[in-house]
DNA sequence: ACAAACGTAGGAATAATTTCGTACGAAACA
DNA sequence: TGTTTCGTACGAAATTATTCCTACGTTTGT
């Protein structure tokens, strides 16, 4: 289960700004530069031949693929968002919790004030996963 | 509460290799960099300079600071272990999770097998938060 | 048809991070 | 005491990540 989790994940290991990137994808699905670029201006000055630069890097390491047929290319991310911030969040839990998840999730339970529902819709997971 | 967080977190974001350093101190507590040196050889090569260089800019950064009164200095972390840990674990969800603590929990649970009493103790947790 | 706006490509500049070489003093020890 | 080992300081080199300049072609609108 965790091996299979290694074999499916290159190394792939996001920057910061590659992260960046990425999320504007996973929110609007593929784009072109510019709308990508535009989202990021929303939050931070960047020109657009940096956001070009990054998702052409990306494309060479193969996070993103890019659709050529139009003039305006199409970026699209390769690997689902899921499996992603899967690999991201083991990688966390490894380096800061020594791979033990229920201590993340104790830490993060303790520390913050999730509503009714959310208690709710966790403890109905736990009950489902105490039956398995 | 959040803002309390913010107040006290000074923007400190370790590097890669701030936070292999800050793991040892984190496991062993204050040590000389010969110590630490040793730990971080135990996985991969580095020099012993560069250990110390690293280390001599967190003290900088004020990440450390060191007992200079013997002539191996011995090295501390500043900040409690729970206190940055919790610092990187807010903003990991904030970028991976919106901020939602409760979806990453949900992912984290079921994406992993927590054990039995793993469960169990998280469930008493959200008791006790229900409560609340 | 021409100018303005917009697209990609690619390389160079800059910044941030990491690594290590060199110098030199203190301790250990034969 | 001489030499080897171990410590720190500091600067520079190497690496990685990020930003942007320039060139040049295509589309859009007049």
């Amino acid at each position: 289960m965790n091996s299979e989790q290694e074999k499916n994940s290159r190394k792939f290991d996001p920057t910061k700004s590659e992260l960046e990137i990425l999320q504007v994808l996973w929110e609007h699905g593929p784009s072109t530069v510019r709308f990508v670029n535009d989202k990021l201006n929303e939050q931070r000055d960047v020109n657009y031949t940096s956001t070009l630069k990054l998702m052409q890097i990306m494309v060479d390491k193969e996070i993103l693929k890019r659709d050529e047929s139009q003039m305006k290319h199409v970026y699209i991310v390769v690997e689902e968002e899921q499996k992603t911030k899967n690999h991201l969040l083991n990688k966390f839990v490894d380096t800061m919790y020594k791979g033990s998840s229920s201590s993340l999730v104790m830490q993060i339970l303790g520390n913050n004030t999730p509503s009714k529902e959310d208690i709710k819709a966790i403890k109905d997971l736990l009950n489902k996963l105490d039956k398995e």
